[in-house]
RNA sequence: GGGCAGUUUCCGGAGCGGUCAAACGGGGCUGACUGUAAAUCAGCUGGGAAACCUACGGGGGUUCGAAUCCCUCACUGCCCA
């Protein structure tokens, strides 16, 4: 793997502009990307917590950040946090985490990297474990490392002052993780972080410790969170706002759809390549009232789904999405389940799994949100009023639960003469 | 080491012996409106057909009856040393 001899400036400055927040010391980032590390590809590190798995297109937003870095021949370097995940991740967050055991980390860190590398080159992608080097420290290394930083300074991060100052906990072994992170930079000589804008604190204190240590202090670079569904709060699995980075694409264009319209401009800054001059553009006929936000917005989604998924299953997204919701027609796909004989509506709609109790069942019919369509999509819609309705067991008969939950009744008998 | 305050349903937060599955707000869900947007309006929001069961940090008690009183354990915050 060798740099690229003479990246494009225009290319560069994408990397350091596009999605960007901050760039501690830009000029110096610039220089490195433009005249190269003395031939050697820079260490771009990103720090992995394997305490989650389930990946959302906010990781997204960073790996393709890192995979930018890639295309100018860069190396990315993912930390496995086995020891700070045992810590936990103070960021934003109020209770104390469970320790995982080694084979959940192990097991997580394997689902990470899986998804991960839909988006990174994995040949040009270097995996290391924190293990590898705090397994080795004994207590003198650890009060060495804590004698870098004073309270006040710790304090100075705005999680841990707004917890000191309200009262909540904070526990001493918390305050070890931005040490703990910022030494990965050392272990690893880093050229590089990347990280989001929630983890500047921490990129700062391996910028900090690393002159310490005899090696040149690495470049920061964070890139924008993006709000999830909500369009207030960062997406988050914890606050159940978010698309998954594995979503299928009917249900990742379907959500994208969703958002409010302020988020679309950080969307597409973040998850696309669509070039600033012309999100410029359609800002401004937005604005005018000459172009539909609802149009952008499905340009948004498709092109979204378009990065996850490749551009056939983004316009089949589209057209799903438009026959559904913007026709009001049954989507093509839905759970099906078979019935032999007439079954109670809310025996049904909890075994099949459309709703958790008979009594959130009888809610949901009660206020109008359960209907049939006896024939399937030909079929008159009928509005279930009462929860001794009878569920007939005719083929290809569906069910629509609120918005977004549907079920089609088939017969075992004509579903096995089919196949 | 000592003193004080606190631990409530998804979250925040009322409740201070029965009328408590628990006010209110947030969130979520459903319906109306719509661009599955925002905003707005209305309703619902532990389980069970019901009897009733499970829930107010853990355990034990007092009482006809406890989220509410007592004891104890655990955890947290504040103050003094």
């Amino acid at each position: 793997m060798t740099v690229k001899h003479s990246p494009e400036p225009a290319e560069i400055e994408r990397v350091l502009k596009r999605g960007v927040v901050l760039v501690e010391k830009e000029e110096e980032l610039r220089r490195l990307l433009l005249e190269g590390n003395r031939g050697e590809p820079l260490r771009v590190k990103l720090g992995v917590d394997p305490s989650h798995y389930e990946l959302t297109i906010g990781h997204a937003v960073v790996f393709r950040k890192l995979r930018q870095f890639q295309r100018l021949g860069h190396k990315a370097v993912v930390v496995i946090g086995d020891w700070t995940a045992r810590l936990g991740d103070p960021s934003g967050r109020e209770n104390a985490r469970k320790p995982l055991s080694a084979e959940q980390v192990k097991a997580n860190a394997a689902t990470y990297l899986d998804q991960f590398y839909r988006i990174v080159d994995r040949e040009q992608t270097e995996v290391r474990w924190q293990s590898e080097w705090f397994d080795q420290f004994t207590l003198a290394d650890v009060m060495r490392l804590l004698s870098y930083k004073t309270v006040a300074q710790m304090l100075a991060r705005d999680d841990f002052a707004k917890r000191f100052h309200s009262g909540i906990e904070i526990y001493l072994s918390e305050l070890m993780y931005p040490l703990l992170q910022g030494y990965d930079s050392v272990a690893l000589r880093a050229d590089v972080e990347i990280g989001g804008t929630d983890q500047t604190f921490n990129l700062l204190v391996g910028r900090e410790l690393q002159p310490i240590f005899g090696q040149p202090p690495q470049q920061i670079l964070t890139v924008q969170l993006i709000v999830g569904l909500d369009g207030q709060l960062k997406m988050g699995k914890s606050l159940n706002n978010y698309i998954a980075l594995t979503a299928p694409p009917n249900d990742m264009y379907g959500k994208l759809m969703s958002l409010p319209d302020h988020a679309m401009r950080s969307y597409f800054e973040t998850l696309t390549d669509v070039p600033d001059e012309e999100l410029e553009e359609m800002s401004r006929k937005m604005a005018e009232g000459t172009l539909n936000p609802m149009v952008v917005k499905r340009r948004m989604a498709r092109e979204i789904v378009s990065e996850f998924h490749g551009p056939e299953a983004a316009q089949a997204a589209e057209e799903a999405f438009i026959r559904q919701f913007s026709q009001r027609q049954l989507p093509e796909e839905m759970p099906l389940y078979p019935l032999t004989e007439p079954v109670n509506i809310v025996t049904l709609l909890v075994e099949a799994r459309l709703v958790p109790s008979r009594n959130e069942a009888r809610r949901l019919i009660q206020q109008g949100g359960v209907s049939f369509f006896p024939h399937g999509a030909t079929s008159e819609v009928q509005k279930i009023e009462t929860p001794d309705f009878m569920v007939p067991p005719s083929e290809g008969a569906v069910l629509k639960v609120g918005k977004l939950r549907y079920l089609r009744i088939t017969s075992p008998s004509s579903s096995s003469v089919q196949s």
